[in-house]
DNA sequence: CATGAATGAGGCTTCATTCAT
DNA sequence: TATGAATGAAGCCTCATTCAT
């Protein structure tokens, strides 16, 4: 096998291992075994477990960011701008369940480093959303409004709807819950009757 | 000192180290010396360390609870009924800095006893949403909608408000995002123009 | 058993095992089983197998210098201090076998730290014998000469003795090595026909 | 590259990875490195870690003893063959600073198979240096004595003076210390006022 | 009830050595 | 011969839990 398959196996294991077990009952030689090769090589490709776990989550969001930008790419107003990055993050969540039982639930208290890495995240994320806000009060599209609070919510609302789903399994097809749920961020922030669709 | 309040010491000092290390970095020795205990007397009061938490949870989400049932009595309509359950837990929490760290944050992927029991009260606490919600939709106060989803949305705007706050500090008193947050989640739900206002 | 009883079975344990097995092949659980103990509670009563050894090494020292001050007190001309000096650190090492193969041979490269700490030690020995002999030449007792080649060759005269005697056993008893090594010192240093005896 | 040529270039890069981190720290991969070829490529030249040093220093005895003849050749008294040993001694470890750290401190206990060679090391000097005071004894030159703890004693007087200049660099240049090295382990042994000096 | 010393399982990590290429 | 990825044994250390006092 090449250098990078090996280390392509290793992070599907750790992305399997992590998602099933969490941070700190997966043990690196079950993310070992899972990739079927011994304790030691994981060290040839990672220099810890913090730093697999994190290296998991930094590649996460650069994927995730990479849809968004190219999710809003094309959008004409601000507010389907908006609604376009809300699905662009429900369904990257969607396509990658392991990861995203790492990222939204298994990695939050487990270790000074994630907790740091995920706050700043988010942080970068509700500063994206705040902007759109902001820029679409100005436009008149939406009513005056604490922007700040209003980015947090939302992306709670998005969050709390993919963890249910991770969870809970409901609804089955994550995409389901998509117009409910884009419907319900808009509406939050103040656009009128017509909610963008977004396909 | 009595054996009640030995044990309300130690979930006190459980409280505190819990929020301020998290639950794997926090150790039984940690704990018993905040409480000004030996260690052993530790597992006179509990019958293991995640029992503590698991404890602890319980406790806060039976208060929790109290506040919600009490907040709702003697409002008049389902949504001022919802919009004063949203305050309640607002407040809840910005009165437990440590406990709402603890089971906001540090508790998630700890183990999955938490994890089962976190899940759990989610979901009570989105089916009593989303009672609420049918309960309007029913009487014509709001639009029809996918309630499930609207309450699983709802509960995440509140929880990221509130973990924000944890977090960042930002608002620095939580009940100042109240407002923009009611606001938020009514709007989201569909309510029109003139929004319940709850004290 | 009494904490400070513990501590000392440790404590001899450790030298025990150190002495035999040399630091990096001497193992924690070595240590704890000469103890009589399990592997746990060898750091209730060391920090690390590191500090473990410094701690021997300091304690060796800091009796071994009690023994110099002591042996030095009543005796008249320096020479004869210096001579009391040699005899007390032969005996010092004599009656403690064990310390003195950790602290002569088995530290020696086995860690920054004690190599750091031996070679200080080293320099403070040094520094006495050259106080020493300074004195000496000053009164006349000794030639004039390079006081600080003339200490520290004292010195190594005396370690290799005592390492002789640890390593194959000759002499059978160290102290009767102790005349011929103390005529070999002070004639070496320029004393004149007239060599002091200590007993 | 010959066979001959990376065998010593392997040498060399031990000798500069070994002096520099000791034994235990010092790593096949580092020393790979440093002489710029693959692990592997170790293998086919030391059957081991371990067997690499002991060559080393086997290497190195016998450039010393061979210095040690060549200096003894055309020298006409015992004593004058004593001095110009020592003299060889501290001249051969001068020019190889590195080998001198290795086999004078590094090696000591890292390993029962060193420390049983280099024991045997000292006893064959030991035994070189015990022979020429027994004759010089027989001539009359030196006092009747116990050859077998002069020996020791004069050994371990240079070995100090050298690790002392290894490890603190005091003199800077170690051949300074030799007149005053000469004197003391001559005299030591008890030859007469007029010091023999060796160029 | 309270103590806190003792336990020992188990985790992360390193590194000498091997072997397929 | 040379490579360097892979191996896996072994070590240090932590900490939840127990139990004799």
């Amino acid at each position: 096998v090449g250098e990078q398959e090996r280390r392509e196996s290793l992070l599907a294991a750790a992305k399997a291992v992590f998602a099933r077990e969490g941070y700190h009952r997966a043990t690196v030689r079950d993310i070992a075994r899972e990739a079927g090769v011994a304790t030691g090589t994981f060290y040839l490709y990672f220099s810890s477990k913090e730093a697999c776990l994190l290296g998991l989550i930094e590649e996460f969001y650069r994927r995730l960011m990479a849809r968004i930008v190219e999710a809003r790419a094309g959008r004409g107003s601000v507010l389907e701008k908006l609604a376009a990055s809300v699905a662009a993050v429900v369904r990257a969540f969607a396509g990658e369940r392991d990861l995203a039982r790492i990222v939204l639930i298994q990695a939050a208290g487990a270790h000074p480093a994630f907790d740091a890495r995920l706050a700043q995240l988010h942080a970068d994320f509700a500063r994206l959303v705040e902007e759109d806000l902001a820029e679409a009060v100005d436009a008149g599209l939406l009513p005056p409004q604490d922007t700040g609070v209003t980015a947090v919510a939302l992306i709670g609302a998005v969050h709390e709807v993919i963890v249910a789903w991770l969870r809970e399994g409901r609804p089955a097809d994550l995409e389901a819950a998509l117009p409910a749920l884009s419907s319900f961020c808009l509406r939050g922030a103040g656009a009128g009757v017509a909610e963008r669709r977004v396909q």
